[in-house]
DNA sequence: TTATGTAAAGATAATAATTCTCGTTTAGAA
DNA sequence: TTCTAAACGAGAATTATTATCTTTACATAA
């Protein structure tokens, strides 16, 4: 599925701007920054705005074309892989995975079907596994 | 244990501000910002510095006394509770709990001890739950 | 007692990410 | 082609947090 039929299943206008900015985080693979993503963007658009970024962003997590990623210590970043995934987050450094595991969830969702949480309805569930990576 | 005796097993000084500082999250047990803490200092001390608070809140993060939370949106908010758990995120309001389930983390232990994720090496983690409270 | 060193606190300026404002432009429907 | 709400652009404003610099508290040594 192509992003422009993203955009307009979500009722969302398709403009420049906002197919630059996707394209940004898509290809950007790291759960760039909102920051990362403007430099990325004005090396190639240099009139877009940093206000239309952050605006475009809004609306796409609004609309959950993408997902914020919380860290500790750091700023927002973001993610475009939308599917139900987990984070790997390093610990010595700002690198930051995307971690996918069946099994895992079938695990969580099966413990939860059977040990209610009381007073709480969980609608979803994410994990982040903090630790080293070996490689690079 | 005390606070003062967790000041001292971590080489600290035991001053007024950082009792001061420990009290109002240990007392907010909301999660709560830097600036709510601030709030609730000033009304019993009005004298303490805004940058003292930011400062005592780095050295008991970077010390393990408090925890940083963050949230999708907000500011960082900060949880006295060290003993492994997760959170429960509300989806509709700040509300923050902490959820501690030693099954649960049995089950995450046991899962990532049979099922190693390549060129990573886990040191924690932690479960992020969404949902919606039922109560109040 | 007095001097000295050091960690911590206080006040305020600085920084930086994000949001706001408001005038202008544009996408897409009619 | 025209119209209008939606979106954009530029820069100011905001706000949480950090940095800087001075002062204070307190321990130790002269």
């Amino acid at each position: 599925m192509n992003f422009e039929q993203i955009l307009k299943e979500k009722e969302l206008k398709i403009t420049p701007q906002r197919l630059v900015v996707f394209e940004a985080i898509y290809t950007l693979k790291t759960h760039p920054t909102a920051e990362e993503i403007i430099v990325f963007i004005k090396e190639r658009h240099p009139n877009i705005s940093v206000a239309t970024v952050y605006k475009v962003l809004d609306v796409f997590v609004e609309k959950g074309i993408v997902r914020k990623v919380k860290t500790e210590n750091e700023v927002m970043r973001y993610d475009a892989f939308m599917e139900h995934h987990h984070h790997l987050f390093c610990a010595d450094s700002n690198r930051i995975e995307d971690y996918q595991n069946e099994e895992l969830d079938t695990l969580l969702r099966d413990f939860f079907d059977s040990k209610k949480i009381k007073g709480f309805k969980i609608k979803d569930f994410q994990l982040h596994i903090t630790g080293t990576f070996k490689n690079k």
